[in-house]
DNA sequence: CGGCTATCTGAACAATGGTCAGATTATGCG
DNA sequence: CGCATAATCTGACCATTGTTCAGATAGCCG
């Protein structure tokens, strides 16, 4: 998968350079991790000069930054494909598929630690907020947050900011497994607490006795 | 703060170069990042040779993780005085307790980003989760539920995975927050949501309609 | 064909992580 | 006190790294 390099390497120059330089980089940075990759590895294993590189990417920083936006969108895929992997409008096929979004995002960072951590990390330091507010991920979390919604499960108090819990406790819970402080069940866990939170407790009389949820 | 190294430099024999080593490292870290700091800058601020660190530490990654364990602790220091400077048994006194350890553990990571992002990388994998799972931080998140328990400010459906929930949601709020992916107002929404969440939307009456909490 | 531009090479540089033999000092033991 | 032994630090050294730059090579447009 992910693998733009077929265009023949002629000889001396080599048809796309930056979608091979990319590729490799990817295997050597899930491999080795982020900090244990070299320029000159990479340009060395596709056959091509080191300087050569450097006429595609400004430096080694921009390389792994462009390598962690591509992982972004391969995080985003594998979420839409799970999402997608479960159809119907009943009210378990949405839970099961809000819950799909959710196991997707952990396993993606489970089976590809370093490449996660890449994208995650200060490389990669999107622009700003609303630049990602907009992003793949965060529209599939949005429209499985509105069918939940749709559905009854979820209170409306918590609504508002209900997106951004969701994707605060499955990126925390998902980085501290990576890291060994918590175990990896943690996952699951969290999982079903999100589901508990969003609906309040009481499934379908949703009381509106909470007291602040905004306080801005 | 957390500077050691005030033994006299006395000429050969520095008086204790590994605190003095960790100290600087620290300096450096948390202006440079961890990634573009180098053992000879640390050594030469220090005024010893680039190979005299290496009698106290087997290589770089074994220096930075020294530091991070450091870095853990301090966070910890933080959440503690945090908590303590509200003392009180009142509901309210320990509601905004809780929120203060929540509070500290972001505000930490915002004033330090590259410090935090230091120890919870991957050069400090601690052994495994139940070595930290007594940490003091974890026991203090313990305590501070047991607190809010205490005041009936948490549904007992949901108390077993509490702090997994609460943990995984704070911190995953504050590495989005680093990293530029949600605003800096996301954590107050998440401490909020916790609230919410845990009392299980309905402030005193708990009812146990909930589903799954744990399946196990 | 001729030139222009994009692309790649090769050699070079300064800095880095790490090693090792040996110099320097502390420390314990008589 | 004196001396051996261990602890600590230095200096020179090596392979590797990121990065630069003048020039080589090749596609492309007229």
């Amino acid at each position: 998968m992910a693998s733009e390099a077929i265009s023949a390497k002629a000889g001396y120059h080599h048809g796309d350079l930056v979608a091979a330089l990319i590729s490799q980089a990817r295997e050597l940075v899930a491999a080795n991790g982020a900090d244990h990759v070299s320029m000159r590895e990479v340009a060395a294993k596709i056959g091509v000069s080191p300087s050569a590189v450097y006429h595609h990417f400004p430096d080694k920083d921009a390389l792994l930054g462009a390598l962690g936006r591509t992982i972004f969108e391969e995080l985003a895929d594998e979420q839409e494909a799970a999402s997608k992997a479960i159809p119907g409008k009943s009210a378990t096929a949405t839970r099961k598929r809000f819950r799909a979004i959710g196991v997707a995002y952990f396993s993606f960072a489970k089976s590809n630690p370093n490449l996660f951590r890449l994208c995650f990390g200060p490389l990669c330091a999107m622009g700003k907020f609303d630049e990602k507010a907009n992003s793949r991920a965060w529209q599939l979390l949005v429209s499985g947050l509105e069918e939940m919604s749709a559905i009854g499960a979820v209170d409306p108090a918590v609504r508002p900011n209900a997106e951004i819990l969701v994707w605060a406790a499955i990126h925390g819970s998902s980085m501290l497994v990576l890291d060994g402080l918590l175990p990896e069940e943690a996952i699951h866990l969290v999982l079903d607490s999100i589901e508990v939170a969003l609906q309040g407790a009481a499934p379908v009389t949703k009381l509106k006795t909470v007291n602040r949820v905004a306080k801005k």
